[in-house]
DNA sequence: AGCACGCCGACT
DNA sequence: GTCGGCGTGCTC
């Protein structure tokens, strides 16, 4: 007779299987003997170290050896389990990226549950219990909705069960203001509901927390991104898990908190690629928000002014409901004025054509604001030598070193490499090395030389890089105190400035040609995003104008952006998709190779694609990725493609086990519908 | 992934 | 004679 107890736990390793222990009240303090239930964290003896788990089954019995079974170490009974469905959310992400439950669960919760000592948890569980059970909320005075507004509002709070509503409008047309009242009638209605909303990057677009606070004066508005610190993390996470929390704002981590009465799922800018993951467990926020969604059976919905196109093809396939909103909201405010500038007819010197520098100009006279959008940070791309064509190679990418003139370097963008600047060629000895094409704050330079009175400010990853710089230059431009903002895309989101009447994308062309069929998609909804900076609020100032300088001035891109046309760009990069067989017509996968040879990763991945054949799948060849080489590995890629989802599931479900039996030195991993190829 | 163990080259 | 290179194997 054996009447032990088992618990069935995942744990935070890329091992694909799940671990048994001993449950022994008997070796536990007796306020810890309690048997855990799934959805509970414990702490177990994991090789040499200890680690958290998190508890899925309690089993009467084991297939495991005894003599491999250990002891839970400890189990943590104040925290309540997490319910059966975030453990099925998290079980869903893991199978549909192919990672193991616990690479999805573990690192969803705050270190602070899952370290050794409980001091933190709790104190941050006390801190919560002093809260006051039934916190006193109200609306403050809101705008009055136009009828496109009140007709979203209306289907996204009146409808009954799951729906995903794409919100259409451009900048201004009021999607936060329909944001912020679904949450209030939602909010009023059910006492105990909970709203989660994403945005792309909390650290860059504060506003929303801030319109939030305003609107809803003492509403238990929890947050989690990035920035917060462990305590902070600690207390936000516990109090959208017990419930306390009404509205949880988030960036693209967030969609995993605990939410145990989520009502509706807001998704602010749903076309930004920072939704995306990009390392470790890459998974989409937005889908694995959508699937939460019909999950509770509850709204979700998504809102841009250039949605995704995976998005809006699903609104045209009537999957999503469309909303639009056509005129703009705030008073007075009008549509930039978007006009193209040739560049072969309005020669430039020093990157600026002569219509932009006279933009400047009366903007300046006027006492407005300009911003030059210029998507390269550094002084210059490359430092280049005229006599041999020497270009600043990285000696461990496949790249160009970027001069950094300010700090003496030559930077890698890819890896981080560093190094001083040469004083001669390194490969013929010419002493005349001189920076090619233009970045930031080379253009920053340029700027202050030709309007010496105007006060030129610089915003991007390099001139922000100390916390809570950035939001100290944002609020530089807010107060007046910039004439000039030069920026990278940073500028582009979130932050509306009042007195800029004037935008000029300096050098978009790259992105037209680009062997990433998705770069298109992304400079449309940057330069969309970017116009959208210019006139917003209307009132006695300079029209607001947006210029954009080109070589190829007949682009339908920029024709539609002209337009703002996006339905009618949305249609023609379809149909180029459809013909081409690209997403969202097929989907992908992609196996990713590293080594020290390109050729080893080659050869895993030929060996990998002749591993298994599916008849709806294609595996197509292996090659190299456009940036080869990173930080010494030689990289290839192999796309795997199937018309039909479970399809591409089935096949992933079968290859990849059988991928670990082939024993290569080659490092890899897929990745599930990725965004860059 | 960590973190062992394990067998071959350059140092005190 | 040891320190340490990273190949191979294991983690309930």
């Amino acid at each position: 007779m054996n009447s032990a107890i088992y618990l069935r736990v995942a744990l935070d390793t890329p091992l694909a299987s799940l671990f048994d222990y001993r449950f022994d009240p008997g070796v536990l303090p007796p306020e810890q003997q309690v048997l855990p239930q799934p959805g509970q964290l414990v702490l177990v003896p994991f090789g040499r170290q200890q680690v958290a788990a998190m508890v899925l089954e309690v089993l009467q019995e084991t297939d495991v050896p005894p003599e491999k079974i250990r002891d839970v170490l400890a189990t943590r009974p104040q925290l309540p389990a997490l319910n059966p469905e975030w453990l099925a959310l998290a079980g869903f992400a893991a199978a549909y990226y192919h990672r193991p439950a616990g690479e999805v669960m573990l690192p969803a919760l705050p270190k602070n549950l899952k370290a050794l000592k409980t001091v933190a948890l709790d104190k941050a569980l006390k801190k919560i219990s002093k809260q006051p059970a039934q916190p006193v909320w109200q609306v403050s005075s809101a705008p009055v909705l136009n009828e496109e507004q009140t007709a979203v509002v209306d289907a996204v709070c009146q409808g009954n069960g799951f729906a995903t509503h794409l919100l259409f409008g451009v900048t201004g047309s009021g999607k936060t203001e329909v944001y912020l009242q679904s949450a209030a009638r939602l909010l009023a209605q059910e006492p105990d509901a909970q709203i989660l909303i994403l945005v792309p990057e909390i650290n860059l677009t504060p506003q929303l927390e801030n319109h939030l606070r305003a609107r809803f004066p003492g509403m238990p508005v929890a947050t989690l991104h990035s920035g917060l610190s462990e305590g902070e993390r600690t207390l936000h996470w516990l109090n959208a898990h017990l419930g306390h929390a009404r509205i949880l704002l988030g960036t693209r981590l967030a969609v995993l908190a605990s939410l145990p009465k989520l009502r509706l799922i807001i998704i602010d800018e749903e076309h930004d690629v920072s939704y995306k993951q990009q390392e470790g467990l890459r998974y989409s926020a937005r889908d694995l928000a959508i699937w939460r969604a019909r999950q509770r059976a509850i709204p979700v919905l998504l809102g841009s002014a250039t949605p995704s196109l995976e998005s809006w093809y699903a609104a045209q396939q009537g999957r999503y409901q469309l909303r639009t909103l056509t005129k703009r909201a705030v008073e007075d405010a009008t549509l930039p004025l978007i006009r193209i500038v040739n560049l072969e007819r309005e020669r430039p010197s020093d990157g600026l054509s002569p219509r932009v520098i006279a933009a400047i100009t009366k903007r300046l006279e006027a006492g407005e604001q300009s911003l030059l959008f210029l998507n390269r940070r550094g002084y210059a791309p490359v430092l280049s030598c005229e006599a041999c064509g020497w270009v600043s190679p990285c000696p461990r990418c496949s790249a160009n070193l970027v001069l950094h003139k300010r700090d003496h370097r030559l930077r890698c963008h890819h890896c981080g490499l560093e190094q001083r600047i040469p004083h001669t060629c390194p490969d013929c000895g010419n002493i005349d090395l001189q920076p090619l094409g233009r970045g930031t704050q080379r253009l920053e330079e340029v700027l202050a030389t030709l309007f010496p009175d105007a006060r030129v400010f610089r915003i991007d990853a390099d001139s922000t890089r100390l916390k809570g710089s950035a939001e100290a230059a944002f609020d530089k431009v807010h107060d007046g105190e910039v004439d000039i903002l030069v920026g990278t895309q940073m500028v582009a989101k979130g932050h509306d400035f009042k007195r800029l009447t004037m935008v000029t994308a300096l050098n978009p062309d790259a992105a037209l040609f680009s062997q990433d069929y998705r770069a298109s998609e992304r400079l449309f909804a940057q330069l969309m995003q970017v116009a959208g900076r210019a006139g917003r609020a209307g009132g006695n100032l300079t029209p607001a104008e947006v210029l954009v300088q080109t070589r190829y001035p007949d682009h339908p891109l920029y024709h539609a952006l002209m337009r703002h046309d996006y339905p009618g760009f949305a249609r023609d990069i379809l149909l180029e998709r459809q013909q081409a067989g690209f997403p969202p017509y097929v989907y992908q996968a992609l196996l990713r190779a590293e080594a020290a040879e390109l050729a080893q990763a080659v050869a895993f991945l030929k060996e990998a694609s002749e591993l298994l054949s599916h008849p709806q799948v294609i595996v197509h060849d292996p090659v190299p990725m456009t940036l080869t080489r990173l930080a010494n590995r030689e990289r290839a890629q192999l796309l795997i493609e199937s018309a039909a989802r479970p399809a591409l599931q089935a096949f992933l479900r079968e290859w990849l086990p059988a991928l670990r039996t082939l024993r290569s030195r080659v490092k890899w991993s897929v990745e599930v519908d990725p965004v860059d190829i």
